[in-house]
DNA sequence: ATTTAATACCGTTATAACACGGTATTAAAT
DNA sequence: ATTTAATACCGTGTTATAACGGTATTAAAT
């Protein structure tokens, strides 16, 4: 019997996904949580899951960071990423912050099943989708984009000023909303362009979206 | 007893919550689909459900397209609207459509149980969250905006226009794929503009994602 | 027959967004 | 002590967006 524990803020889902689970058989769900935060709280040191099927996008503690926590406090506890999306980037930032594999919220409960036991057993499991985003990584290593040095890492400020170029306010508005000056926020602007190989604000709106940097 | 009927294109939250469903003890799940087609496909009129949990955004054929069609192919089965976002014109098209409730798929357990029964029992569930929206639509009522009028319906050309508008292409480069002039796009833009009430490429890129015309 | 509504189109002007090539300041790295 | 990197800032010019007030065509509505 596998304890396995279920972090995810949206809680229809999470309650699904541990009947589910449970139908499996050889798993037993420990406890699930609403995001990373609430999971670190939970977690007892005399009773460790073997596995943490965590959400990437979720309030307070996203998964990245949840994942990191765990990869320096617990790296022995084995990390299945859980997303909607089957953005590259999103991929590949789970992995490096050490997951073990990563699945979509769409996918069928047999790739969930086969996920668990493979991560289980193996130690990892790397779907199509998986091996489809690093093998398109890998082959744009050579153009010198972002990927080629590192993976993106957004500070505070671009946090912020990405979340306000999602609204309607202009870059003059933002500026002020920041206390900065309009030349600063072109700065970030043009910064974030080179960063994340985007040439217009509506790329910028996608991207925060796509990587849960604003909550819908 | 009563049947229920499941329509979600994420697979893993459908099966979840069919597990938990009939953990409640009073439904059973008769089938579930990926999306409104293949939920008319199986709809057997021998056997029909009481109920049907219907999700909203969906590829092939969306909620709302489903309750219009439920509703006047088979009004006695009662819809319970399921969905990510608490979007207000979601909100009310879903219930113009036919929809006896509308939950988020961040409810918990208890609140999904709640309003399978109410809306069994009583015909219909309105949710704090629901009679929130309703109630801030009426004071917006008096304002001329689009509310007034009815509820905001797009045609396939502002749909296709607006998916375009998510990309980082120019208006003319969008009027080229479209093989339109630049100036209908703009006719377009401005409409969509007024319609929505927006002032800029970013509201539009918003609303669409919000609204579910384009998938992420 | 003639409004009405929807669709596609057009010109002008102002503002916003984007590209480019810079500087000053600070703090960490060497 | 002096590069290096990160942060905040600046000026100039071009292109894209947006606001305004229009026309022509078609099809449905009256």
């Amino acid at each position: 019997m596998n304890n396995v524990v279920l972090v995810d803020d949206h809680v229809l889902l999470r309650n699904g996904l541990a009947n589910l689970i449970e139908s499996f058989g050889n798993y037993k769900v420990l406890f699930q949580a609403n995001n990373g935060k609430a999971f670190i709280e939970k977690l007892k040191p005399k009773l460790l899951p073997q596995l943490v099927l965590l959400d990437i996008n979720m309030p307070e503690m996203d998964g990245y960071e949840t994942c990191l926590w765990l990869k320096e406090h617990y790296p022995e506890i084995k990390v299945l990423a859980l997303s909607m999306y089957d953005n590259e980037n999103a991929v590949i930032k789970m992995f490096k912050a050490g997951a073990k594999g990563y699945i979509l919220k769409d996918c069928d409960p047999d790739e969930l099943k086969a996920a668990l036991n493979t991560v289980i057993i193996k130690g990892f499991y790397y779907s199509e989708m998986v091996t489809g985003k690093l093998i398109h990584t890998i082959n744009a290593l050579d153009e010198k984009d972002a990927y080629t040095k590192n993976v993106i890492k957004l500070n505070d400020r671009e946090i912020n000023f990405l979340k306000l170029a999602c609204t309607e306010l202009t870059y003059k508005e933002i500026a002020d909303k920041m206390f900065l000056s309009p030349r600063t926020i072109d700065g970030y602007r043009d910064d974030l362009f080179q960063k994340l190989n985007l040439k217009t604000r509506v790329g910028l709106v996608m991207y925060a979206i796509k990587n849960g940097i604003i909550n819908l």
